[in-house]
DNA sequence: TAATATAAAGACTATTTGGTTTTTTTGTTA
DNA sequence: TAACAAAAAAACCAAATAGTCTTTATATTA
């Protein structure tokens, strides 16, 4: 990796989890600067502007947690077992520290839906990516026999994607990573009835 | 309502779509200038600091959404129907018309949890609010024998409203309200399946 | 109606914002 | 090591930010 890439790696990584954290308008560049020790200048060179910057900071923190997540299913080979590893996973696994700020896909969702429609297009996809892996672990349940054959896929991952999104952010908001569990607890049930 | 009531009311009203879209670092006090018409003299005569004003406009929002809601779930009388219309209420009112930007209480929660701590104990006292008139119907439920009496309130409140605030959340960035109204189908089915 | 209090307008300020430009340093290669 | 190019530092800029202060207009009341 050249000289660049690598103040380039470095800022990202720095300011990651401000932005997270605080939000595209929340975080200023010149927090940016002082959280990675670089200069304007440096920055600058490394980046076209702000928005740039914010993108490949989503892309980062999305990474993060996607590959926990993708890492924490693969282990399981059933249909079933996938489909409730994933509330499993939000369940037990520290969020908070593999991306500080909470869910990267919501938090730019709410700041984004109105203010940034280009931000928003990462964030769908990100959606849209996450919806796939869910309506892929369903519908392989529906050819092996595990899985009705009526349930609707896509509207049923969304479902399951809502419920946690509402969760990390009850959760957040309480400061109180009991109620995630707990929510968690619930969603299993709940696939677990309806599948 | 003496004048400076009424330029404070109408200060609020006029900005109150615009803070709940683009959030508290979103918009500017130029921004809430030009919405209102008001000049920055007669904002700062009626509003202490950007703070003060925020907070007025959140209880402003959150006061929109709540009478809308208590009128629709005042009209059932039994427990088990006031708890469907909570879905219910979310499928088919217009939240958009309600409260522009969406629920207050999600997109204060999301932008306050970290960075603005006092905002942050309005967030969670309108979520107390919530959960009590949830567990207050479940109680009154378990009474009449409509509910099962092991059904802990709290937690299975909490579960709902994650799921209803994520479900706006997810339709929002769709710009697709097809999805809060089949994930609250949804909710309506476990509602039915667990109480 | 004159005196007083309140409300609103608008000029002003200090600071911060994102971003540019110039200069200096560092690295590479002939 | 000399010449060149890439990277980073730092000075600089215009615009926007929240908030203040003085002035003017509008009510209220004696």
């Amino acid at each position: 990796m050249d000289k660049l890439s690598r103040t380039r790696q470095n800022i990202i990584a720095s300011s990651a989890a401000l932005f997270n954290t605080y939000g595209y308008y929340g975080t200023s560049i010149s927090d940016v600067l002082q959280v990675s020790g670089y200069s304007k200048g440096a920055l600058y060179n490394a980046f076209e502007d702000k928005e740039a910057l914010v993108k490949e900071v989503f892309k980062y923190n999305l990474n993060r947690l996607q590959t926990a997540f993708i890492q924490a299913i693969a282990k399981k080979d059933n249909a079933r077992d996938k489909l409730c590893t994933i509330p499993m996973f939000y369940a037990e696994f520290d969020l908070e520290y593999v991306v500080p700020g909470g869910c990267p896909i919501l938090n730019t969702a709410l700041e984004t839906d109105d203010a940034h429609p280009r931000l928003n297009t990462l964030v769908r996809s990100a959606f849209e990516n996450w919806i796939a892996i869910i309506v892929g672990i369903l519908e392989q349940g529906k050819k092996t026999g595990e899985i009705k054959p009526d349930l609707i896929s896509r509207s049923f991952a969304l479902y399951m994607i809502s419920t946690i999104e509402g969760s990390i952010a009850l959760s957040k908001t309480y400061k109180d990573s009991g109620i995630l569990k707990q929510n968690m607890r619930l969603l299993t049930q709940h696939i677990q009835e309806r599948i």
